[in-house]
DNA sequence: ATGAAACATGAATCAAGATTCAACTTTGGG
DNA sequence: CCCAAAGTTGAATCTTGATTCATGTTTCAT
């Protein structure tokens, strides 16, 4: 229909463009504070610094704005993490660096990890593509990972979805729950359960 | 203040018992449908077969309805899981069997699940008390087995918030979004994942 | 059998908040 | 400098849906 599929809201000026952002800054910090259905155009808005009219300038609804978040931040925490676990050595390595990662990216964007958990209710197809994406990549660096023998044989499909799982619960508990227990510890328990098992060990 | 909480709201009759509960199975389908927000307070009655004014002689509010169903199917869960889990040998096929269970259990009940999901964002405490006490039962088990000496010694608390993470996701990908693959399937590809590790084995 | 307590009804009320709109201001290309 | 396009404004409108309430019906203990 449309070419950016955003129905001619693109902004044309320097500041248009400019307050679409502050627009979405604003959006970010109130939904991740307060949750979709609490928040109102106007406190958007005012967090903007801009007339409630102007929303609508932009935005079709308060859902494409929330849908448009999710996309964002999607993004973010993705890039993020994979941008500092490149010089990683093997995949467990890999595993224990990106949970501690996680973490630390939860506990600075509170906000956003609870906009994407809120997608599954308000947004629930970019809900679905973010996680299908994420264990899409998850799995591959498995089965790349795989094959350089770093790893056994397994389902890693079904890896993949547990592994996420893991991680999305430990960052509620340990991250947006509280903020206390380092990382580092909460990473390393986590290997002893995924590298070598629960089965009793040496100890 | 109440002796039952529900500030004399709780059905004095036969007659009453029977509506209160038909409004409860109506909004455990709605809800679980819908998601909370969508659904109205007539969408509930009408599935009850009730007049709307009925709602407001049991429930306070929507919010109170949806409440009392996460406390409600919060106990569902875990008491289904525990009922068919005695006579298992030792905690690794608990864990195994546990997780099957889980699975099937929101083949047939996935508007409980959705609703239990929800809440962490329409009534945050019942989410909070939920996992919290699932989390605490779950360690428990572990640390009987670890005297036991069924499992090696870890940091419990961490792979109890690991383990439901990894269910409730693999809950998300294979039941409530995909029916068909075989629990057994599952169970069997996570036990790899924890018995022994993702890390190389024979094969 | 009977009347007070319980329960049922659904039209009317009310509040909240999303969305529209017509008037006004700023920007930027020519 | 000028004006059409782009952007801004916020009061007014409109929906939606939760909650109330006055009136009628049923139950059940005495």
């Amino acid at each position: 229909m449309n070419q950016d599929s955003t129905l001619g809201k693109t902004p044309k000026t320097a500041r248009g463009q400019k307050t679409r952002e502050k627009l979405l800054r604003a959006a970010e910090l109130e939904f991740g504070e307060s949750g979709f259905h609490s928040v109102g155009i106007n406190d958007i808005t005012r967090r903007a610094g801009v007339a409630l009219g102007t929303f609508y300038v932009y935005f079709e609804s308060k859902e494409e704005i929330f849908r448009a978040l999710v996309g964002y931040m999607s993004q973010r925490v993705r890039s993020w993490i994979a941008e500092r676990l490149v010089d990683v050595p093997d995949r467990l390595a890999a595993e224990q660096r990106g949970l501690e990662l996680f973490l630390e990216f939860v506990r600075e964007h509170k906000g956003l990890y609870r906009i994407i958990s809120e997608a599954e209710f308000v947004a629930h197809d970019a809900f679905v593509a973010h996680y299908t994406a994420f264990a899409g990549a998850y799995r591959e660096n498995l089965e790349a990972a795989g094959r350089r023998g770093e790893i056994g044989a397994g389902n890693y499909e079904v890896w993949s979805w547990a592994i996420m799982g893991m991680a999305v619960f430990l960052g509620l508990r340990f991250a947006e729950w509280d903020d206390e227990a380092h990382p580092k510890e909460i990473s390393t328990a986590v290997m002893d359960l995924i590298a070598s098992g629960m089965g009793a060990k040496g100890s």
